[in-house]
RNA sequence: CGCGGGGUGGAGCAGUCUGGUAGCUCGUUGGGCUCAUAACCCAAAGGUCGAAGGUUCAAAUCCUUCCCCCGCAACCA
């Protein structure tokens, strides 16, 4: 009987631009579910988009059209990414669907009728404009952290889920299941989160605010809040998109594979949720890292986004996904960079595997006329049986331990895989068939170790499937075998010898060419959207609006810039780069607070004369109060104050 | 004392929980082989394991103090 197995990754929010962060949970996703496939088990693979909120709302009135039709032209995407991916995703749900809209509000209505949600009032400081609340913390000045517009005061009616009352439950559980989050550091932290004491979740938007949702059953002027709506998906999903009989089956799944931004989510949201419903909770959440790249942080405005369409349309699926799994422990931020990644496809891809298969597919074309030899026991020897037991226990011992579900250690994986490689070339080398070859008496012993090179190659595709799938069908394609990965090959012990004597082989081309080092070198930015046809007009980046940006004289007149001289100058306690100065403006003085501190030493200030906004409002920074505002040259970080090589006295209006 | 991660041969990392004279990959150098995708195999060089102190027969590993780097958060007015 086939063991279900349920695995899962986040939905992917529609509106944003997928990247290797999304590439990457939902590859390691697909090798599981791939393994599991080959293992036997009865596998359901999900994932999916996250369609409703805010966000998505405001793009749509901006492109003009429906939200839903919005959603339509954006999800594509991502099911054409999980096509170049090689992803076998068995489901992919949309928030939008109605059958899991109608789950959503089945839930909500059972957990209102059990009195678990409840309506509450909630102060706070809301920006029109961004449509928002925030934080007391994040008001500075009254204006709004984001727009910089002027916050008010606003009171707002909202229902709340009783997430508090399961704090308690939750750490028990978390306590007596050793491996329901995933890795420990992980686990230590959400353990640290529940000891601060948790609060009641709001799980709704009044209509008013944001329409685009599903509304709530027992009350319609009010939609769920993503949250609620998106992580029942994982349930949901099993209602209407998994085979049938479907829920007590795959429920509770194995793995819910999310990335480390999301597990409070997951871990206490999620899981109390399921608490309420009376829903046992899945068996196993693991948080994996974040990729930087080339050792910064990935983001639009830096526009070092990895772009998976691009970087795969030059290299080639299996590479991709060869690398993302091989370079970094899963639970484990990695770094991304180009130089890296064509040293892995030379080394390990190119020179590693595919010279393997290479040099013995020659072998045998020319000692044994292209088909694979008998083995004879008399002539085998230590080094014979080393490299079978070898293969036979990478194969069932080291895979099944590295990607059982709470391990997840897909690096570990490879590089037992790649021993195995490491150790089939040496035993090639040593063995010298082309020596063999020269003498006709040594013919047994030829055949026999061209039948280990060629069987080790077999239990190699065998072992490199579920990562790079292409790569195993050609690489058993050309050793003749042409396996059907698709069925459980897996599913028995896998024995020495399933390669046939007689199999008549195909060498091809190279199964991993070796790349040159400038391949990503020119215009690795623009192959983007060429593979992307769902990603039309409204989403691309806001393009800077042809309007004229320019101000009148007028404007600037607004803007009265005096001379000033820094009279002393101190740093602001517990703060990176707030300096805070005393400055003579002629008579008058004043406190300024400026973040230059990464640049300048307080010491290096004083005496100094620079230049001040003297007319902006007041504000505080760190609970300084700032009344002006320094001029100094720098995009992001300051690089040089505004001062002046003559002597001028403070006080002076600068125009 | 804001939270967290990290400092190990040229580079990237493992080893630290469960002390026992330092390991992997890439790179470098020398050699071998010629079946192979200028690939493969063998060997060598290269480290006071961030610093100081302590515990111990023994410390990269445990304890104390300190320094530095990287995220996040709080602040570029």
């Amino acid at each position: 009987m086939a063991t279900p197995f349920y695995i899962t990754t986040p939905i992917y929010y529609v509106n944003d631009v997928p990247h290797i962060g999304h590439a990457y949970t939902t590859i390691a996703a697909d090798v599981l579910a791939r393994y599991g496939r080959l293992q036997g088990h009865d596998v359901f693979f999900l994932t999916g988009v996250d369609e409703h909120g805010q966000k998505v709302q405001q793009a749509a009135e901006k492109a003009g059209v429906p939200p839903k039709q919005y959603c339509d032209r954006l999800a594509p995407q991502f099911q054409n990414l999980w096509k170049t991916l090689a992803i076998s995703n068995d489901a992919f749900i949309r928030t939008t669907d109605a059958q899991h809209q109608a789950i959503v509000k089945k839930y909500l209505q059972q957990l209102y009728d059990k009195g678990l949600i409840y309506r509450d009032q909630y102060t706070g400081w809301y920006c029109t404009f961004d449509e928002r609340f925030w934080t007391e913390k994040d008001v500075v000045g009254g204006l709004c952290p984001d727009c910089k517009r002027p916050v008010e005061r606003l009171t707002e009616s909202n229902y709340f889920f009783k997430m508090s009352q399961y704090q308690a439950r939750l750490i028990e559980y978390i306590h007596t299941h050793a491996d329901f989050i995933q890795p420990r550091t992980r686990r230590n932290e959400v353990l640290g989160f529940l000891q601060k004491t948790l609060e009641d979740l709001s799980i709704s938007r009044p209509k008013s605010r944001l329409s685009w949702g599903i509304e709530l059953p027992f009350d319609r002027q009010y939609v769920t809040y993503v949250w609620f709506d998106a992580l029942v998906n994982y349930v949901s999903a099993l209602d209407y998109l998994a085979r049938s009989p479907s829920f007590d089956r795959y429920w509770p799944a194995a793995v819910h594979l999310v990335g480390k931004d999301i597990l409070t989510t997951h871990a206490v949201y999620w899981s109390t949720i399921l608490m309420a419903l009376d829903i046992p909770l899945p068996q196993t959440i693991f948080a994996h890292g974040w990729w930087t790249v080339n050792g910064e942080k990935m983001s639009k405005s830096r526009g070092n986004v990895v772009d998976p369409f691009a970087t795969t349309a030059k290299v080639g699926t299996d590479a991709f996904r060869y690398f993302l799994l091989r370079e970094v422990p899963f639970g484990q931020d990695g770094d991304f960079s180009h130089e890296t990644f064509v040293g892995r496809i030379n080394s390990d891809l190119a020179n590693g595997l595919g010279n393997l298969l290479s040099r013995t597919l020659t072998l045998i074309e020319r000692s044994s006329g292209g088909t694979v030899p008998q083995s004879h026991p008399s002539q085998e020897t230590d080094q014979d049986r080393a490299l079978r037991t070898a293969g036979l226990e990478m194969l069932h011992g080291a895979l099944p331990r590295h990607l059982s579900r709470d391990t997840l250690e897909f690096n570990r994986a490879l590089e037992a895989i790649w021993g195995v490689i490491q150790l089939a070339n040496q035993y090639i080398d040593k063995t010298a068939p082309w020596t063999l070859a020269k003498k006709p008496d040594l013919r047994p012993r030829l055949d026999t170790v061209l039948y280990h090179a060629a069987e080790t190659l077999r239990i190699l595709s065998l072992a490199l499937y579920p990562f790079m799938p292409r790569a195993a069908e050609e690489l058993s394609a050309q050793v003749g075998l042409g396996l059907d990965f698709t069925s459980p090959l897996l599913a028995e012990q896998v024995r020495w010898g399933g390669l046939a004597p007689g199999t008549q082989v195909a060498k091809g081309n190279p199964l991993f060419p070796r790349v040159d080092e400038g391949i990503f070198s020119e215009g690795a930015q623009q192959v983007s959207d060429t593979h992307a046809p769902a990603q039309t007009g409204p989403t691309s980046p806001s393009p800077p609006s042809g309007g004229d940006q320019r101000i009148t004289i007028e404007d600037f007149q607004k803007i009265q810039l005096k001379t000033a001289k820094i009279v002393s100058a101190e740093r602001v306690p517990r703060s990176e780069k707030l300096i805070k100065l005393q400055v003579d403006l002629g008579g008058e003085s004043r406190q300024v607070v400026a973040g230059i501190g990464k640049k300048y030493e307080p010491e290096a200030l004083v005496g100094r004369t620079i230049v001040l906004v003297a007319n902006l409002k007041p504000a505080k920074l760190m609970g300084i109060e700032s009344q002006g505002m320094v001029l100094a040259a720098g995009e992001k970080d300051v690089i040089e104050l505004v001062t002046f090589s003559d002597d001028v006295p403070p006080g002076i209006k600068v125009k």
